[in-house]
RNA sequence: GGGCGGAUAGCUCAGCGGUAGAGCGUCGCCCUUACAAGGCGAGGGUCACAGGUUCGAAACCUGUUCCGCCCACCA
């Protein structure tokens, strides 16, 4: 496995991720064993279905459920994470019904209801195998070896023996009621099959004439054409306006049917329509429970097609729609539509097939979930089942206290058959003999039943529909361990630990499987249901397959040709989608993962944690080939291995990554984890440790360099088993190049790395702080003027904290390189340098001079847009200490907090006032001693008390190294001035000037004497030459086409370019950067004085 | 009709009582031997609107406007 060649320049997902899948699944990791004294831990797989493909909402699902159990497959769990399919009933056998009518030009009846079935499994061994290979690529844990089907022999059985006892208890039964019915697919649909769709339509009202009168009564209607089958008209009882009118009759116009006028309340509101409403029992919900109410006749006027039957006389044989318009017509002709108005309805279609449902009659099958539901709401209250985030279990509530009977029954083929037998001999037949359902009596059992009294002949037919597909899904929590068999599986797994699905089934599959659970196992199905969001496109669109912007998970990871993406996104990928790995894309779902909000899915968001992998895959590369002969003895903590302050730094803030990771995992703050880690990884690891290292990885001292590997292999160690569960195959391949003792032979299955207070370094930390600061300072100042990276500068500090000083002296071999620093000096406050660059941090001065290297005049604009910054922020406190309530109701430390930040920002913006003087004038100032103030004197003394005296020159080297590392070595007064000296015949100047002070402040010389040495120091003839450059002119304004720019810039040579800058005239465009501040400094000022505060007012920065 | 989310930088989103944040994109300087899929720096915000609570509100409350989703048998 380990590998010790080295790694390509590039990370390419595609070379790694293909190579970890099939060695994960040799060596068994993702098997389960029910027999494990580990605590378990299960999630079982919502079954896609069988006949799809996985979509990006799939890989999402993968996603988070690989996490979870990857993290606690790590953590020691004894994990079961369940792969398996859904049979999917009335999407696969339309799916193959289509294909059929493609390729053979068939129906399915034509083929006939067995052969058909085998068309379904032969479709199913074809393209089941497809979700499989996907999540395999998603680099999903599942245990292939429990992999389940619903239709399974064992899953088939126990849809039996579910069916069977709820018929048993009373809690399933078949009658014929009024159901959504698809007029396409033939079949009926359960209430949450059913989508509402808003549409425009039109409320007519019709004319009916009363009996025996002249009145006529005005019936409002959406649906003209059920009048066909009307058997009343309803008015409200309290309507004046149709007093007297109850129990008499109308003639129900084309038809000339006689139909009673009924009073009903619960039916009729006053204030709508007409007052008057058309009764069709055997058409509309309302009316079917109105006609029960009053015991009206059902006349059925459609057939199953929806097309009007024998009962509409001369409408017969059409179309809903097309008898919809004919009744009007003939209506209209009669002179009895009275009006048409513009009405919006809610019309129902069916979820697969877009076409409006019909109300029908039809016996049924149907479970009566108003026990069951109880049951599950109370188990929720209870505690038992929670749900993340919160705010479902108030949804799930709401469905469940207001549950209707839930249709199972279907009349399609793919599924399972009902257990219901006919009998042949008794049952009642239909015109061509065979047995009329919805006349006959079945008998439920789980084979067919033999002779009987009832049927001598034996002769027994099976109940032709299936079961809703949700059926069998409801039990997959118990079915998939083997239930009704008492399985070890089914011991050690059930209840699951988490139920990982979309929010969009929380009503299809979630409240299913608690009722079932609850009923079948006594207990609920699982202790926490985690829903996620559901994934959209960029544009925050639904991804759907007419709106072309499906993505294929595998296009993402692979790469794809242009011709092979979604229309939708084509156009952005005119050379096809690059491969960007599994770990990219699982990262990305994961860190867009906010509890209770969409997903909008930006593929440039992936390429950005694509360019994460590549930067892991680099630090890696860097530690690698720094490593030398590195060998793991596991001594970072064992030995007292001198760790380094970088070290001991990266080490804390690894620990604190650790314990971030594990707390937002233990959330299921998926984002915030990723964020942890991005940013530990990136910002802390890569930008600051890396860099921290290198000093001592290329320096002489085998001491550190052994305690930075050391520390560089753990940390990898570490952060690689961190980031496992978010990125498995970068983790595994990096992991086993790492030189370090595995404890495990993959990294699935090392320990997840916990909190170690060993690594907790508060004082690491707090030094860090102030180097940190110091080159962040640094750095903005050469940010802002420009400066390239490769020009070394120098920067002189000043700090009244001795214990600043000490720590920036100390690690001055951190600050340099990183700063870009040829001289550092690091002083008590002083006199400021002259025509200097400033930056103020903490209790930090920075000072970059500037003089001949650049203009200043940008200095000048930069300090005086930070003043006016600091002016703002002052303001602003300043404005809260006049509210005298504040001061005497806001607590204690809140205010103080304010003064002193209002005290920082007012030493700072005098720091600023003072550099800006000292540029602007050119002026040179010596600050004048600070009264009382600490001085080095002490400090110093304290840590050369007892040094050595070395000679300069040869020696002078060696012996500023030891001084560097805090070696107590000691210098007398005098021996400083000769340091002084001998530094000066080498060009270190601001170590010069240093030492000369320091001869000062201990008497080794006279401040006269001093002060002569270190003007002569300071002086620019004693400045290295090349440090003096001249400021680059900025570049000709009219900017070229980005690409013609880029390769402008190459080949221009350096000195060409130094040139140029001397050439360039500058002050005009200076001057116009020069106004602008200015500017915006006035109103500022003026914001101060209470006056002018309100205007200035609302702008917060 | 009922319910639930959301509205914060150009984009995608954190923050959920005490100095407005990140990533991406933009701009500037750089191919500095881990990484140009990169480094360093900068700019960018009446936190949807209006009231209220509070010493203090992006955050809490009320209302409004948009956007999204779910549920619903008002003809």
């Amino acid at each position: 496995m380990t590998t010790s060649n080295e790694l390509p320049k590039a990370y390419e997902p595609t070379d790694v991720e293909p190579r970890w899948y099939p060695m994960w699944l040799e060596k068994g990791y993702f098997t389960a064993d029910p027999a494990s004294t580990k605590p378990a831990f299960c999630i079982v797989l919502p079954p896609p279905n069988v006949t799809g493909s996985l979509h990006l909402g799939h890989a999402l699902t993968a996603t988070i459920q690989d996490i979870l159990s990857r993290w606690k497959r790590m953590s020691g769990f004894n994990v079961l994470w369940l792969p398996g399919t859904d049979h999917a009933g009335i999407a696969t056998q339309m799916v193959v019904e289509r294909e059929l009518k493609k390729t053979e030009g068939k129906s399915r009846h034509e083929l006939g209801r067995e052969e058909f079935l085998k068309r379904v499994w032969a479709w199913k061994e074809k393209y089941g195998a497809r979700i499989g290979e996907q999540h395999k690529f998603l680099g999903a844990s599942l245990d292939w070896s429990r992999e389940r089907f619903t239709m399974d022999p064992g899953l088939s059985e126990a849809v039996k023996e579910v069916f069977i006892r709820l018929y048993e208890q009373g809690l399933l039964y078949r009658s014929e009621k009024l159901i959504n019915w698809c007029p396409s697919c033939l079949t009926a649909l359960s209430d949450l099959e059913v989508e509402h769709e808003e549409k425009k339509g039109s409320l007519w009202e019709l004319s009916y004439p009363v009996k025996d009168s002249d009145r006529k009564l005005v019936v409002a209607t959406t649906r003209p054409e059920t009048m066909l089958g009307d058997t009343a008209v309803a008015i409200h009882p309290d309507d004046k306006r149709y007093e007297g009118l109850a129990g008499k009759t109308v003639v129900l116009p084309l038809l000339g049917r006689e139909i009673p006028i009924i009073a009903d309340a619960k039916l009729v509101s006053m204030e709508f329509g007409t007052g008057v409403v058309k009764v069709t029992p055997a058409h509309d919900p309302n009316d079917y429970e109105t006609g029960l109410r009053h015991g009206l006749k059902q006349i059925t006027i459609f057939d199953e097609r929806a097309r009007v039957n024998l009962n509409g006389g001369p409408y017969a044989g059409l179309d809903r729609f097309a008898a919809r318009k004919k009744v009007l017509e003939d209506l209209a002709a009669q002179g009895l539509l009275v009006a048409e108005k513009p009405h919006a309805l809610a019309v129902g279609t069916c979820q697969r097939c877009s076409t409006v449902v019909e109300p029908r009659l039809s016996p049924q099958w149907f479970v009566k979930a108003k026990p069951l539901a109880d049951k599950a709401v109370e188990a929720v209250q209870a505690g038992r089942t929670k749900f993340v985030p919160e705010t479902w279990t108030n949804t799930f509530y709401a469905w469940m206290k207001n549950i209707h009977d839930w249709c199972v029954s279907r009349q399609l083929w793919w599924g399972h058959q009902i257990p219901a037998w006919y009998p042949v001999d008794t049952s009642p037949k239909l015109d061509d003999g065979s047995i009329d359902f919805s006349k006959a009596t079945p008998v439920v059992a789980r084979e067919k039943p033999g002779v009987t009294a009832e049927n001598p002949s034996g002769q027994w037919v099976q109940d032709p529909d299936v079961l809703d597909t949700w059926f069998s899904s409801g039990l997959w929590p118990f079915s998939t361990l083997g239930w009704p068999n008492q399985t070890p599986e089914l011991k050690a797994f059930y209840p699951n630990s988490v139920m990982e699905t979309g929010h969009d089934i929380i009503f299809f599959w979630v409240s299913r499987m608690m009722m079932m659970g609850l009923h079948f196992m006594g207990d609920v199905p699982f202790r926490t249901v985690y829903l996620h969001a559901m994934v959209r496109d960029e544009k925050g669109e639904k991804m759907s397959k007419t709106k072309g912007n499906v993505i294929d998970p595998l296009d993402i990871i692979r790469g794809a040709p242009k011709e092979a993406l979604p229309p939708a996104i084509k156009n952005k990928f005119p050379q096809g989608m690059p491969p960007m790995g599994a770990d990219a894309l699982r990262f990305t779902l994961a860190s867009l993962t906010q509890q209770g909000r969409d997903i909008k899915l930006s593929v440039d968001r992936i390429g950005g944690y694509r360019a994460f992998c590549n930067k892991i895959w680099n630090a890696t590369r860097f530690a690698q080939m720094n490593m030398g002969d590195f060998e793991d003895d596991g001594s970072l903590f064992v030995k007292e291995r001198a760790l380094s302050l970088a070290d001991r730094w990266i080490l804390s803030r690894l620990n604190r990554a650790v314990q971030g990771t594990q707390a937002s995992l233990a959330q299921y703050q998926f984002a915030e984890a990723a964020s942890t880690l991005y940013q530990f990884l990136w910002g802390e690891f890569c930008d600051w440790y890396i860099e921290l290292a290198k000093g001592a990885l290329q320096g002489t001292d085998e001491g550190a360099k052994a305690s930075t590997r050391a520390t560089l292999a753990f940390c990898l160690d570490r952060v690689m088993r961190l980031l496992h569960p978010f990125m498995p195959f970068i983790t595994e391949e990096i992991w086993q190049r790492l030189p370090i003792k595995r404890p495990t032979e993959s990294i699935c299955i090392a320990p997840y790395p916990e909190e170690d207070r060993r690594l907790d370094d508060p004082s690491a930390e707090a030094e860090m702080k102030p180097i940190i600061e110091a080159i962040e300072g640094i750095r903005t100042i050469r940010g802002e003027s420009n400066l390239p990276p490769a020009l070394k500068v120098e920067a002189q500090i000043q700090t009244a904290s001795p214990q600043t000083r000490r720590d920036l002296e100390r690690w001055r071999t951190y600050l340099m390189p990183l700063a870009g620093l040829q001289v550092l000096t690091v002083t008590d406050l002083g006199p400021k340098p002259p025509q200097a660059a400033a930056d103020f941090r903490s209790n930090m001065e920075i000072y970059v001079p500037l003089a001949g290297i650049v203009d200043l005049a940008e200095e000048r604009e930069r300090l005086k847009k930070e003043i006016g910054r600091a002016e703002q922020e002052m303001a602003q406190i300043e404005k809260k200490f006049e509210n005298p309530n504040f001061l005497e109701r806001a607590p204690a430390e809140v205010v103080e907090k304010d003064k002193s930040r209002l005290r920082e920002l007012e030493a700072r913006k005098s720091k600023l006032g003072d550099n800006l003087r000292r540029i602007a004038d050119g002026e040179v100032r010596i600050a004048p001693p600070a009264d009382g103030n600490v001085n080095l004197e002490n400090e110093l003394k304290d840590e050369l008390k007892g040094v050595k005296v070395p000679n300069p020159d040869s020696q002078v080297q060696e012996a500023l190294a030891k001084l560097r590392e805090g070696t107590k070595e000691g210098l007398s007064p005098r021996d400083h001035y000769d340091l002084g000296v001998a530094y000066m015949n080498m060009g270190l100047v601001d170590d010069a000037v240093r030492e000369f002070n320091r001869a000062k402040d201990d008497g080794g010389t006279t401040p006269e004497a001093a002060a002569e040495a270190v003007a002569k120091a300071s002086a620019p003839e004693a400045r290295p030459a090349k440090l003096v450059l001249p400021k680059k002119a900025p570049a000709p304004k009219p900017a070229p086409k980005p690409a013609a720019k880029k390769a402008a810039k190459k080949p221009a040579p350096k000195a060409k370019k130094v040139a140029a800058k001397k050439a360039a005239p500058k002050k005009a465009a200076k001057k116009v950067a020069a106004r602008k501040p200015a500017k915006k400094a006035a109103p500022k000022k003026a914001a101060k004085k209470p006056a002018a505060k309100k205007a200035a007012k609302g702008k917060k920065r």
